[in-house]
RNA sequence: GUGGCUGUAGCUCAGCGGUAGAGUCCUGGAUUGUGAUUCCAGUCGUCGUGGGUUCGAACCCCAUCAGUCACCCCA
């Protein structure tokens, strides 16, 4: 038989690793709520059209990254979702949620593109989300960005940077698109090859060509800020000076621009570095369109999205000390494996948490590779259960970090188990 | 989607035409019921998969799947 395995870029979570992507994933929620964030969660799967209509027609997602298929029952047209925002929208304005007024909404899950596979880029790949809906001013997006800061130090990252741009309202993207069209269009024959692929598709995208020949070309195109018109340019001033008092640096990149055509004005980029990559972690901006568009009430919006995977290539280079979530590991010998098993139950009706050994058919393990066991589980203490201990109706407490045990009756184990407890959260 | 590199034990990798290896992990023992270290012994493989060349292929060739890097694009 042929052995099966994963599809291709999506990948398994092992028991080894979701320690510390529980770990990730509590801090994250932890932050999104002190700022008054909640959660909502929305199907893995919504019409095509929505993300045709959101994403836009001829974006690179759009045209040859998503994965759509016709239910076979209905023929119905369906898409798994490739972000986050669009469904969020669409459930926004199917159940009026904006009526009392903004809110602020986060969401989290697998995102599906079909591109092709890199460290850091997979086909199915999970994102939070936070969607602030409804929101016209400066200081929402400001709020999205010191948000994240807060939870870098909360992760303990150093090496993250931030790259904010302003990149206006429609009328102006289109009057500067059509500007820098016409531009490059005049220098026809010092574009590149890819230069001259995107030109009418995606010239914006040019502005960040690498190739070192475009750069004095590049230089001289038509700037985006040049178009921005009063408001524009006052919204964007409003982040900046909010910025500056929440103490968070950034660099303006008048390159940065974003994937999404729902975007206007504010966009925003964390980005980390690990030891031999460096990768946009967070990104997002202001929407201010998308929900009209989509059919709502009108509804000015900003939004980002967090990479699961790249924060957890950085948190795994730097884990931080995770607490044990076994309180102890149960350890017994072949006449006391009935009672050794009631006794665990009776420790977690008292709230401990606590793994019984597991035995084999018709043998018990012997004491030592027991305790080999309890030391991998990552209990804090072992308890073990022999017929020394029967005898005296006690059990031997053992703490497994400092190597100290002692005899204790069922009441003391728990009363120790449970300051080892309050000893922790602190 | 295009191009480069790589797939050998659970993990990290050596071997590169002639009987499949090391370290680690795991199991047992030295250790009197007790997890580090040390020492001893042992288990573990369709050498990614499918074809081809050859007396003989982990090794050479082709295809395919997967990983990875550079593009494209992006979280």
């Amino acid at each position: 038989m042929k052995t099966l395995q994963a599809v291709r870029g999506m990948n398994d979570l092992l028991p080894e690793a979701s320690p510390l992507w529980q770990f990730f994933e509590d801090t994250v929620r932890d932050v999104f709520e002190q700022y008054g964030y909640r959660l909502m969660r929305t199907p893995i799967v919504e019409p095509t059209a929505l993300f045709v209509r959101s994403i836009g027609e001829v974006t690179d997602i759009v045209e040859k990254e998503m994965y759509s298929f016709e239910d076979g029952m209905n023929g119905e047209k369906l898409t798994l979702r490739p972000e986050a925002t669009a469904g969020i929208v669409r459930s926004a304005i199917e159940h009026n949620i904006l009526y009392e007024g903004p809110k602020r909404v986060w969401t989290w899950g697998p995102m599906f593109r079909h591109e092709r596979p890199q460290k850091g880029r997979y086909r199915q790949f999970h994102q939070f989300d936070v969607e602030a809906l409804g929101f016209a001013g400066p200081d929402v997006d400001a709020e999205q960005i010191v948000l994240l800061k807060r939870l870098w130090a909360r992760l303990g990252f150093k090496d993250v940077r931030l790259s904010i741009n302003s990149i206006g309202d429609a009328p102006a993207r289109a009057a500067h698109r059509s500007a820098l069209v016409t531009y490059f269009e005049a220098h026809i024959d010092a574009l590149d090859a890819d230069a001259k692929r995107r030109l009418h598709t995606n010239p914006l995208r040019t502005l960040d060509s690498k190739n070192p020949a475009m750069q004095a070309l590049i230089n001289n195109a038509p700037k985006l800020a040049d178009y921005l018109g009063d408001a524009e340019r006052a919204h964007f001033d409003g982040v900046r000076a909010l910025l500056d008092d929440a103490g968070v640096t950034y660099t303006v990149d008048p390159r940065l621009v974003r994937g999404f055509d729902y975007y206007n004005r504010t966009v925003f980029e964390w980005i980390a570095a690990g030891q031999d990559w460096e990768l946009t972690i967070a990104g997002g901006g202001r929407y201010d369109g998308l929900i009209a568009e989509l059919g709502g009430k009108s509804a000015p919006s900003c939004g980002f999205g967090l990479g699961v995977e790249r924060v957890m290539m950085l948190l795994a280079e730097n884990p931080p000390q995770l607490v044990a979530s076994l309180d102890a590991y149960i350890v017994y010998g072949a006449t006391e494996a009935r009672l050794a098993w009631k006794t665990a139950e009776t420790l977690r009706d008292n709230g401990i948490c606590i793994a019984v050994h597991g035995s084999g058919e018709s043998t018990v393990a012997s004491f030592k590779s027991q305790m080999k066991k309890a030391d991998a589980s990552g209990a804090r203490f072992a308890i073990i259960l022999g017929s020394d201990e029967v005898q005296q109706q006690k059990l031997m407490l053992k703490d497994l970090q400092g190597g100290e045990q002692v005899l204790v009756t069922l009441v003391e184990a728990v009363s120790r188990l449970k300051q080892k407890q309050i000893q922790q959260q602190k």
